[in-house]
RNA sequence: GGGUCUAUAGCCAAGUGGUAAGGCACGGGACUGCAACUCCCUGAUCGUUGGUUCAAAUCCGACUAGGCCCUCCA
């Protein structure tokens, strides 16, 4: 399959170290505060991704990492976080936080069908990795300490700009007005590995190490649950766009650097979702949660649409209009799917060629509007039976987990409450007694469902 | 200042050198007691400007506009 590679600055075909086999490793939330649906367009992402290799045929090993460390409190960005403070306000240890919005994050994901990695590691469990890291950087000289610190020096790897494209002589040194410049550095541009002495005196979490009772800097993490986890060749890592620098300029030098050869070949960058001002972020504007969405009546899956029929690398505006679009598209879609029958038999021939269409615009640097479009070409083909415009709608739906097929777990008793309301409605019809009929109706929708009435009677439509 | 990405109809968008997919909205029609649902019909020369080519939305240059990044934000 071909997909963008920020390393390469093009599109390229993907080939994994090993054959049928993908390591793929995602970088996960910060779990001081609620995810918002920007940080989630990116995880969606990764989620189709992770499940299109699977129906491409490779076996997909993946990792995640939670941050429950590091800038929990004090850092430049906590200042106008309220529910930290809140938090902290309320005595709540940086681990409660950590807890609490790590199952928040689950729950979220739940919601956009995001299926968990396989292996989902917090930062601070895996500290004997990021020592053991750091000593063997230390002993090759990439690292020194200075002020109590361990950075990485990097000078020392010649390839550092490679990923972002950028230079040391043009990059500006603390150019955001929250950060002040550190001066334990040799160099501007070096990073920290661990910190015993940190700008930041209020920190909570603190283990021992060869250089003192500290914690590690934040770029380490991702290198040691990686290598850790997934081995020294990984075969594809994934972040949003901003992670491209200095995140994942620094988890390349540290790791290769560690490791004495080429890490990763593949790093894959998902776009922003802006607002009409641009970033969003969860101290300005609206804070857009899941929940929020849900409140104002949307489907969490009308959000996974839009994100879907829209390019993962590009940049995506997000509105309220927007997202009603999506879910008026998302709900007609679905109402399509409802209406077929399980009449006929499977056209394996018409299978496997709209399959291969699919697998198509996957292949295509994951082309996910296109496989909506597939899916309107099937819906709309009257070559195809339902059963087997059913069955490959199904097979579709395995990547882009949109619930296309299911019908929200029906409930018995509603279900015979409005078939009662259906015949009263009926009966009323009959005697041209329309404004009762109306009633009625506007009852049954009060219920959450659709009706349509055919030559055959009266239709329930679920939602 | 530098890096990087983007620019197609009202909106979301496909398109990877041969004369613009799809979806939504709008409008028209069928169906309906009226609706909803469903079905049918209807719209753009591709940010601006040079160039390469028999041929460019698609390649190259310039310009314009916008996103992200330049130490812990997905």
């Amino acid at each position: 399959m071909k997909l963008y590679n920020t390393l390469n600055k093009k599109i390229e075909e993907f080939i994994p170290n090993k054959d049928n086999e993908v390591r793929m490793y995602t970088c996960g939330p910060t779990v001081y505060h609620y995810a918002h649906i920007g940080n989630l367009r990116t995880y969606i992402s990764e989620d189709i991704l992770e499940k299109t290799f699977k129906y491409l045929g490779y076996k997909v090993t993946r990792v995640m990492n939670i941050t429950d460390v590091g800038h929990l409190v004090g850092d430049g960005d906590s200042g106008e976080d309220k529910m930290a403070v809140a938090s902290k306000r309320e005595h709540k240890s940086s681990q409660e936080i950590a807890k609490y919005y790590t199952e928040c994050f689950k729950k979220d994901c739940e919601n956009l069908n995001i299926r968990w990695p396989d292996i989902v590691s917090n930062a601070t469990d895996n500290i004997e990795m990021y020592i053991k890291m750091i000593e063997k950087l230390l002993e090759n000289n990439y690292a020194y300490i200075s002020n109590g610190n361990v950075y990485f020096d990097t000078t020392k790897y010649d390839k550092y700009y490679e990923l972002s494209g950028r230079n040391s002589e043009d990059l500006m040194v603390a150019v955001r007005e929250d950060i002040k410049e550190d001066k334990s550095k040799k160099n501007p541009f070096d990073f920290g590995l661990w910190f015993t002495n940190s700008k930041f005196d209020n920190q909570q979490m603190k283990w021992d190490s060869p250089w003192g009772r500290g914690y590690p800097g934040w770029h380490i993490e991702c290198s040691g649950i990686s290598i850790k986890y997934l081995g020294e060749y990984l075969d594809i890592h994934c972040g949003a766009e901003d992670a491209v620098f200095p995140h994942h300029t620094n988890e390349i030098a540290q790791s290769e650097c560690y490791l004495g050869h080429k890490w990763c070949n593949y790093w894959l960058h998902f776009g922003f979702l802006n607002d009409k001002d641009g970033k969003m972020s969860k101290s300005k504007g609206e804070f857009l949660t899941v929940d929020l969405l849900k409140e104002k009546g949307y489907n969490p899956l009308s959000y996974r649409y839009l994100c879907i029929n829209s390019n993962y690398h590009n940049a995506l505006t997000f509105s309220f209009d927007i997202l009603d679009g999506a879910q008026i598209e998302y709900k007609k879609l679905k109402n399509k799917v409802s209406l077929l029958t399980d009449d006929g038999n499977i056209d394996n021939d018409k299978i496997n060629y709209y399959d291969s269409l699919f697998k198509d615009a996957l292949n295509n640097n994951l082309n996910t509007s296109m496989c909506l479009t597939i899916i309107y070409d099937v819906l709309k083909d009257n070559q195809l039976n339902d059963i087997t415009k059913k069955e490959l709608i199904s097979k579709f739906d395995e990547v882009l987990s949109l619930d296309l097929l299911k019908n929200n777990d029906i409930d018995k008793q509603l279900e015979n409450k409005i078939k009662q309301l259906i015949e009263l409605r009926n009966n009323y019809k009959t005697e041209k007694n329309y404004e009762k009929a109306d009633e009625i109706r506007d009852e049954i929708i009060k219920l959450g469902v659709n009706i349509k009435d055919t030559k055959e009677g009266t239709q329930i439509i679920w939602n």
